[in-house]
RNA sequence: CGGGGCGUGGCGCAGUUUGGUAGCGCACCUGGUUUGGGACCAGGGGGCCGCAGGUUCGAAUCCUGUCGCCCCGACCA
């Protein structure tokens, strides 16, 4: 059976709300649980191990380029937080202040941080003398606190888990150098582990971050056509490294500030994950970060032979895969139903007709397609399967971005495809931030990146007819 | 922070208009029959009706206040 009837009644279907199917999914496959605090969540096992896998892919390959991982206090005092204007300016409205030790007031308020940049540089500031200490190239795992005014789970929660990393470099091209490397990485970690496209690019100077020189950032779509910025990689020039201090002796004896980085990527991704593959029955997990590949499912289990054989192929399949055998009571349509919804790459039939045979049958998550496979080479089958959806998952993903991306030449046209169409509008830009403003204004849309790969879609802004300076990707924003 | 909606077993809801023994579906537990797309029968456990005042013989229901959550906007990873 592959037809499209909706399985699970519980899920509201995405055409019909999409935002309530993003949050029923959560709640039925129990990645997250609302908490007694105000946008904070609980992250259960199951979003818990997709997170566990996201870490797993992203700090080896920052560990391939050099990267260190340190931990960093969680409070910053109000006077190291004031240090760099721009930085403070930016986050000030949002961060959450510790007032009291016990019952004490304290001297100084300190901050809870909303990232580290400063905590990063004033360490710096202690560690680095002699050109011979950089680059310093470190990151860290933590959780950061903003007080967001309204929140969704993973996408907006005031506390979320992330990676930042900070480094130091000698020279302004070693920094830009990295900047980009590390864009980079997060890019060609979204396509091949996530099956996740996405557009890399720099960001106007309306949209980048607080205290940069330069944001570059990867930019997805969603199923609904609105887009997620999903990584952010950040060059700071000298800027920080003038107001805290940060200062060494090049090889020719002389004080030199250094050029710094950073970069993160948080849980925010996770609902990437769950908006650019998820469908009407559920989830849709790339088998690279699925917490479980595939899921065993014997059929009328109380038959003599059939939960030994499953619990067989279980072991044998556990050394390769990730690997579940689900043998309780439940019946086979439930198990069918809830393991799809819960985005489980492959499901493994597994009765006592197979059992005869010796065969098993190999169930696609992505198009339920089935497959009938001998147990003699079912890791191979199942190898090659996993392979094939994720695949399959980027070039549908690949696919839905680029039929909901258009270019506009004239003001009204953009207004009508962001208004009725939706998706990534490309569109030529004069490079003033009015002309961003006047955009958000009248159709909320935003620019997403000035993309790395341009085209001249013609020489006006598409907003004031001006000469354009560069192509820009917009479009309305989680 | 504006606009809207909602707080009743774990979840989803009915009951509130017109005050009178707290109900339904799902989930959960026990036993049995089932098992290739969310099985069936029988029995069972579980609720300060968000919180605080008030009106009343009597409040989930009426009044006042308060807190929280969700959705839509402005701000943000």
């Amino acid at each position: 059976m592959a037809d499209n009837k909706k399985l699970v009644e519980e899920i509201t279907p995405m055409g019909e709300d999409f935002a309530r199917w993003y949050t029923d999914i959560i709640k039925k496959t129990q990645l997250c649980e609302y908490s007694s605090v105000r946008g904070c969540m609980v992250i259960q096992p199951y979003g818990y191990a997709i997170w566990e896998n996201i870490q797993k892919g992203l700090d080896a390959r920052f560990k391939k380029t050099g990267v260190e991982n340190v931990y960093m206090p969680m409070f910053i005092p109000e006077s190291l937080l004031q240090r760099e204007k721009d930085h403070v300016e930016g986050f000030a409205p949002e961060v959450a202040w510790v007032t009291h030790g016990g019952n004490d007031e304290l001297q100084e308020r300190l901050c809870v941080r909303p990232t580290s940049e400063t905590l990063f540089c004033e360490h710096y500031s202690n560690i680095i003398r002699s050109y011979r200490d950089l680059p310093k190239l470190y990151n860290q795992w933590c959780s950061v606190v903003r007080w967001e005014k309204t929140t969704r789970p993973f996408l907006r929660s005031m506390e979320f888990l992330w990676q930042e990393g900070h480094t130091a470099h000698a020279t302004a091209e070693d920094a830009q150098e990295r900047t980009i490397q590390m864009l980079n990485v997060y890019a060609d970690f979204c396509e091949k582990e996530l099956a996740i496209p996405v557009i890399k690019g720099q960001k106007t100077e309306k949209e980048k971050f607080a205290g940069a020189n330069e944001t570059y950032t990867i930019e997805s779509l969603m199923h609904d056509g609105k887009a997620l910025q999903s990584g952010t990689s950040h060059n700071f020039g000298d800027g920080f490294a003038k107001a805290f201090g940060i200062q060494y002796l090049n090889d020719n004896n002389e004080l030199a500030y250094v050029h710094q980085t950073s970069w993160g990527m948080s849980t925010r991704i996770i609902g990437a994950i769950i908006m650019v593959h998820g469908d009407d029955a559920g989830l849709k997990l790339p088998p690279r970060i699925a917490p479980t590949q595939a899921v065993i499912v014997p059929i009328a289990q109380h038959k003599e032979g059939v939960l030994d054989a499953a619990g067989k192929l279980y072991e044998r399949l556990s050394d390769k895969f990730r690997v579940k055998l689900d043998d309780s009571d439940k019946s086979p349509g439930w198990k069918f139903s809830e393991y799809e919804m819960r985005g489980v790459p492959v499901r493994i039939e597994l009765g006592p007709k197979d059992i005869e045979k010796n065969q098993a049958v190999l169930v696609s998550r992505f198009d339920r397609s089935k497959t009938f496979v001998s147990l003699d080479n079912i890791e191979e089958e199942l190898s090659n399967l996993l392979d094939k959806i994720q695949q399959q998952m980027y070039d549908a993903a690949l696919q839905n971005r680029e039929s909901k991306t258009s270019s506009a030449v004239s003001y009204d046209e953009f207004k009508s495809i962001i208004e009725e169409k939706g998706g990534f509008v490309k569109a030529m830009w004069c490079g003033d931030e009015e002309c961003e403003n006047k955009i958000k204004e009248d159709t909320t849309a935003t620019s997403r990146c000035i993309p790395f790969e341009q085209e001249e879609l013609s020489d006006k802004c598409v907003c004031c007819g001006k000469p354009a300076k560069k192509m820009v990707y917009w479009g309305k924003a989680y």
